[in-house]
DNA sequence: GCCCGTTATGCAGCAAACTTGCATAACGGG
DNA sequence: CCCGTTATGCAAGTTTGCTGCATAACGGGC
C-alpha cells in the first residue's frame, strides 16, 4: 500500500511549492513516481486537512495573527470534531471568540486549559469550520 | 463482530469470580451466550492485559496503579473520542499526564471535573490510545 | 527427565474495511 | 451560464482482522 507514502510526498510538495490545482499536484506526484488519479489526490488532501487558500494549497497552520491571539493549530478528529490547540490558559478566550463569530456549522464548543473541542454535524463541515476559524483569526 | 462484547464479558467475569483456567472461562462465556474457543480466549486475555496470579486470572496491576493516580476507567465513544473517568477533581492532573506523554494519536484533550475527553483521528486510533494510556498509568 | 494439564501460536478461511479508478455530480469564479 | 476544478457514489481489487483448528510451547508434580 503506497497511500501513506504518497500522502507524505503530498505534504512535502505542498510545503515546498505553490500548488494551484489538484491536477498540478497529480502531475508532480507522477514525476515523483506516485501514480494516482485526481480522485485519490482529492481524498488525500481531505484526509491530510490541506486546504486551498489564496489560490494554492497550504497546511492548515495557524497564521501569525492567530498565534498572537492564542490559537496555535486546528485539527480534525473523526467526523464530527475539530480540535483547536491554544496557548496555555487562552483556550477559553479563543473559544469565546469562535462562539461569537456565529459560524453556522458549529454545533457547540468546549474549552479546557489549552484545547477546545468544536463539535460539527459531519465531515463536510470540518473543513468549512477550519477554514472559517482561520479566517477569523487571520 | 462480537469480539468487543465478549471481551467486556470476560472483564466482568474475571472481576466477579475466581477463574482458574481458560477452559473454565470459556465455559462461563458459553453459558453467557458467547461461543468461543480457548484460542480466542487466550488472545482476548492477552489483549486485555489480564494476568494469572495466585492460580486465578485477575485484572492487571496497571489498572490498580492507574486508580492510585486518579484514573478510573477508559471507554471509547463514537469513532473519535475516548472518555476517561477520573476521581473527582483529578481529571486535570490526569489530563496533564496524558498530554505530557506525547501519544501521537491524540489530537487533543479537554478535562472537566472528573472526566476527560480525548479526541483521536479515527476509530482505529481509539484502541491504540486506550492501550497506551493504560501503559502510561501502569 | 517425563507426563499432562494449561496456554500460546502458525496457518487457512472467511468477513469486514480500506483503497482506488471511473464516471459524474457539485461547486465556484468570471 | 460556462468551464475549470473539486467532491463523491459505485464497483473491483486488495488488505486487514477475527476465528477455529491443530499443534507447539510452557510449567508444575512426580
Amino acid at each position: 500500500m503506497q497511500k501513506t507514502k504518497r500522502q507524505q510526498k503530498i505534504m512535502s510538495l505542498v510545503h515546498a511549492r505553490r500548488i494551484g490545482t489538484q491536477q498540478e499536484l497529480t502531475a508532480l506526484l507522477e514525476r515523483a513516481g506516485f501514480v494516482a488519479t485526481q480522485s485519490s489526490v482529492s481524498r488525500d488532501l481531505e484526509e491530510l486537512g490541506v486546504v486551498k487558500h489564496n489560490g494554492h494549497y497550504t497546511l492548515p497552520r495557524a497564521t501569525e495573527g492567530a498565534a498572537a491571539r492564542g490559537l496555535l493549530g486546528l485539527d480534525p478528529a473523526g467526523d464530527c470534531l475539530v480540535v483547536a490547540k491554544c496557548e496555555p490558559g487562552l483556550a477559553s478566550a479563543v473559544a469565546v471568540a469562535i462562539d461569537r463569530a456565529g459560524i453556522e456549522e458549529i454545533v457547540g464548543t468546549v474549552a479546557g486549559e489549552d484545547t477546545i473541542f468544536i463539535a460539527v454535524p459531519e465531515r463536510k463541515a470540518q473543513r468549512a469550520v477550519i477554514k472559517k476559524v482561520l479566517e477569523l483569526f487571520g
